[in-house]
DNA sequence: GTAGGGTTAG
């Protein structure tokens, strides 16, 4: 332009502004606001606006003085003028460029919009200057200034971070009496900040009544869904979208994989990575931290591992989702050697990621290393510990069997110790046997949290180990009055892309019939080769036989003969337990991924179990 | 000509 003689104008630095914004260059932009205000285009409404895009979108950046590559001379070739005038000049665009300053900006501006307005405030709220935003609305209606659906799209994330509903639904019926509610964007944040409050309902009203949907509201939908659990609506949306003709995108795939992740449908996590590779998708550091999360947790932790060294780029999320992949699959030494590569690749650790360090130590009995982490997340990361450290450091002592240890650290924990963590040691006294401090752990849980049904079941089980039959009753007694019932035992196994789910004793498979004669025939095989059922895993009072018949119905052993009857010799088999395996079955399933040849994943609700020719990975420590 | 929405690791 200065080539042709032609000076820039009002309608050209908005552009100019976007523009150094984009390429993230404050410098730039500094020079760039110098040379509006020589030309005193700083008075204008839409280059004020414009500047203080620039300078808000440069509040979240990091951004080092430095420009890379472009030191263009904005001031060069400007008209000059008086001294006094140039002085007025270098100081005005000192003092925004000190405060990098959006409010400096905002204040000297002599007239403001509603985008004025909207501008400083969407800065705030992307900036976690929640409350900074939340002024400057109430401030908007001193000045007379009407909120518009920009500014409630600024709005409702910041109810959403404080999980405030009830906010969120104020803001809500505003945008229905000033009829926003139909623009996509308030939608989208309204599915969003609902899902964030547990309101999974109002999440699906608000989209249903949309008029028209775009691939963000459906993200949103879904992402709303699998946030909340609920994986299969969640799915169920995902092909709803398909068939709607509206094309995933990026974040579409990131949204629906943890859906695959956490109910181990193998399947579909396997023609989601085919979308994704074919989408052009498969750089994406989101999409592929969630495949390395799905490949770990259906059981294919090499898959998993394939595709994170073949991340060009990896960042923490990516890290701990590796370490805990391996962590999951008894791999400690791999997940402690990946946590130090990651240390070395000057990535800083977060909370996460010391708790997939301490779930690698649980799997593996490594106390001595756990508590050296523990000491150095605190010292060195500044990590002060919370619930779920406490509680990852508590399981691993208690599966260790440092019962009076893990006691000891739940009880001088800077925070008040919850029923759950409790819990966690009250599951250790179970297998470790230890009737007389579970008695201790118990009353502790039932009096922060009465109805902690875990709990009641875990005593129930314990009395019923030591034979204490009238107290185990009891248990069940107590849990019957108070109306508390805990979900059964199930397993479930993906054959030919159908799940397949079992309870104990169940018969409601159409071929249970086969499935019994096949698990008979089984038990038969390796009782011969030296199986001897463990009766002490029946918490009935009955008799051995009827014990052994209990122990023969378990979930995970139904849906085992299954997958054995119904894939073709020598396929590995990968079922997923609802709670912990059962010692009996552990050992069944050892001496049967002998006989029958074949591997077995089992992933229960705290890890991996590989078993192969009579042994499992986890060593018998789990 | 300026402003706003959805994503990954427990």
């Amino acid at each position: 332009m200065r080539g042709f003689g032609i000076y820039p104008d009002d309608k050209t630095f908005p552009f100019v502004l976007k523009a150094c914004a984009f390429v993230k260059n404050l410098r730039l932009g500094e020079s760039v606001h110098g040379c509006i205000i020589r030309l005193g285009l700083d008075f204008d409404l839409f280059t004020g606006n414009a500047l203080l895009n620039m300078y808000a979108k440069f509040q979240s950046l990091e951004v080092n003085g430095g420009c890379k590559g472009c030191t263009l001379n904005m001031l060069d070739g400007m008209p000059k003028s008086n001294e006094f005038h140039e002085k007025l000049v270098q100081e005005k665009a000192k003092t925004a460029s000190q405060l990098n300053s959006v409010t400096k900006v905002f204040e000297m501006m002599p007239k403001r919009d509603v985008v004025s307005w909207n501008t400083v405030i969407a800065g705030n709220a992307q900036n976690g200057m929640y409350e900074e935003a939340l002024r400057m609305v109430r401030e908007m209606g001193n000045v007379n200034m009407k909120p518009d659906s920009y500014t409630l799209s600024s709005v409702l994330p910041i109810f959403a971070e404080y999980v405030d509903a009830k906010k969120g639904k104020e803001i809500h019926g505003y945008a229905i009496r000033h009829r926003f509610d139909s623009d996509w964007y308030i939608g989208s944040s309204l599915i969003d900040m609902y899902a964030n409050c547990a309101r999974i309902e109002d999440s699906c009203r608000v989209f249903n009544q949309l008029p028209q949907r775009d691939s963000i509201s459906w993200n949103s939908i879904i992402a709303a869904c699998v946030q909340n659990g609920l994986f299969d609506k969640g799915l169920k949306l995902f092909r709803q979208m398909l068939m709607a003709k509206v094309k995933p995108r990026d974040v579409s795939f990131s949204s629906i994989m943890p859906a695959c992740a956490h109910l181990t449908t193998l399947h579909l996590g396997k023609q989601l990575h085919g979308y994704i590779i074919r989408g052009g998708f498969g750089d994406n550091v989101y999409i592929c931290s969630s495949l390395v999360d799905m490949y770990a947790k259906c059981g294919n932790i090499k898959a998993a591992r394939w595709i994170f060294d073949k991340m060009e780029h990896h960042d923490m999320v990516s890290w701990t989702a590796i370490i805990m992949g391996h962590a999951l699959h008894g791999h400690a030494h791999d997940a402690l050697m990946l946590f130090k590569e990651m240390e070395m690749d000057g990535v800083k650790p977060n909370n996460l990621s010391f708790i997939a360090v301490f779930t690698a130590c649980s799997h593996a009995g490594l106390t001595n290393e756990a508590w050296r982490y523990f000491n150095n997340m605190t010292q060195n990361y500044g990590i002060r510990p919370c619930l779920e450290h406490y509680a990852a450091m508590a399981d691993l002592l208690g599966r260790a069997g440092k019962l009076e240890q893990a006691y000891e650290f739940i009880s001088n924990m800077h925070i008040a110790p919850t029923g759950s963590i409790w819990s966690t040691l009250l599951s250790a006294c179970r297998v470790h046997k230890n009737l007389e401090l579970a008695e201790k752990v118990s009353n502790e849980i039932f009096k922060i949290d009465p109805e902690n049904v875990g709990a009641y079941v875990l005593m129930s089980n314990i009395y019923a180990a030591a034979r204490r039959w009238k107290d185990a009753a009891k248990m069940r007694i107590f849990m019957k009055k108070k109306g508390i019932r805990k979900a059964p035992a199930c397993s479930w196994i993906e054959v030919k892309n159908v799940t397949h789910t079992f309870i104990s004793g169940d018969k409601s498979h159409p071929l249970y019939v086969r499935i019994y004669e096949a698990l008979k025939e089984l038990l038969e095989q390796i009782e011969r080769e030296g199986y001897i059922p463990d009766t002490n895993e029946v918490f009935h009072d009955v008799e051995e036989e009827q014990k052994k018949h209990l122990l023969f119905s378990h979930s995970e052993k139904l849906a085992l003969a299954f997958g054995i009857i119904s894939t073709p010799a020598g396929t590995s088999i990968r079922i997923t337990k609802n709670i912990r395996v059962c010692m009996d079955c552990h050992t069944a399933i050892k001496f049967i991924s002998k006989i029958v040849e074949r591997e077995i994943i089992i992933r229960d609700n705290s890890r991996f179990h590989h078993f192969k020719d009579g042994k499992c990975s986890c060593g018998d420590y789990w």
